[in-house]
DNA sequence: GTCTATACAGCGATAGAC
DNA sequence: GTCTATCGCTGTATAGAC
């Protein structure tokens, strides 16, 4: 299912361990020198853009993780009631059930970082309601309801991520998922 | 209804949106110095702890925003049609309709941030879900679904500030708030 | 590609005059 | 209380050898 990571593609997964931590500009080049193994001298031959240039690489990285095992599902899984399932387990899987951070999230909620990364950040909250509401659509449900149903559930998840996170109850997530996706269920088609 | 500020606590909220802009880390002193209008000597008089001060007081004004114009109102106010109604108010003020981050949800979103604030954080989300939960539960709502329909609003409300700021689509703010105070609402028991 | 050395601006914080 | 000056350090980024 998951291939094995390349060399590189283990330095941006580390590197985005790092601005879960710390944020972008809490992020130390030096800090990263540790955790990759990498010098300033790699690093600048593999991020030419530098600082920047890791970030950008890094939510990409997301980006892919998310198309394959989320929004491709959405895309193509036949039963909706398995789409659902499929999805909700692959968002338990990523942010580790509430106990990592969405960098995509992270990002958009300090406006001088949300604004470096605005299009990637964008297009990953369009690319990701669109494909939950075209899902449900396809149900049967109608357009506008289900509209708001894609864009309240991707909310309750991000919205289950800060509160979880601080309220420092790891298990909370879970059981926020549980209703998020309940509440998806009841509104399909008999 | 609101009192005009004092010199220290209009220092204070300019502080406060240099961190929803440039994040903990990502706010410089001298940005400090500059929007302040005080020099370094003043700063460090009123906050002697300096930065991390800085960020106290700050999360400390939220606090008693909240308290004043959230907390005290789900506490107090005598229909529970009401509070619902003055808590979206309140909230859709606060958060300038969706333009305005979450000082608590962002630093929320950052490990090592959080870690340092997390009693603060901790704190304000528990109050804010606690005072929702008990507000419904004199209703008439059953306690366990009382919780969970006040964790699932603040979640809300917190995943539509990521969501709408990550679209910049401003509008969407109002009209998943709006959803969220329908849910509450049609909990109600007749 | 990776290393060492280095540029130089900016950081948070402090000292001491006034 | 507020100012100026300055501390020691770290920040990102670059240069050039190998």
């Amino acid at each position: 299912m998951t291939s094995p990571l390349s060399d590189h593609e283990e330095t941006v997964t580390r590197i985005g361990e790092l601005f879960r931590v710390h944020g972008y500009s809490g992020t130390s080049l030096s800090q990263i020198t540790e955790a990759t193994g990498k010098g300033k001298g790699s690093l600048y031959h593999f991020f030419p853009g530098g600082k920047h240039d890791m970030a950008e690489q890094v939510l990409a990285q997301v980006d892919a993780w998310f198309s394959q095992h989320v929004f491709d599902v959405l895309n193509h899984a036949a039963p909706p009631r398995d789409a659902i399932r499929r999805m909700f387990a692959a968002v338990n899987e990523y942010y580790r059930a509430g106990r990592r951070v969405c960098l995509m999230g992270s990002f958009a909620q300090e406006s001088a970082t949300r604004e470096q990364f605005a299009r990637r950040i964008n297009v990953f909250f369009r690319r990701w309601i669109i494909a939950l509401r075209d899902m449900l659509r396809r149900t049967g449900i109608e357009g506008g309801r289900a509209t708001y149903l894609a864009e309240d559930t991707v909310a309750a998840i991000q919205g289950a991520l800060v509160v979880s996170q601080a309220l420092e109850t790891p298990r909370l997530f879970g059981r926020m998922m549980e209703r998020a996706a309940a509440t998806l269920l009841d509104a399909l088609p008999d």
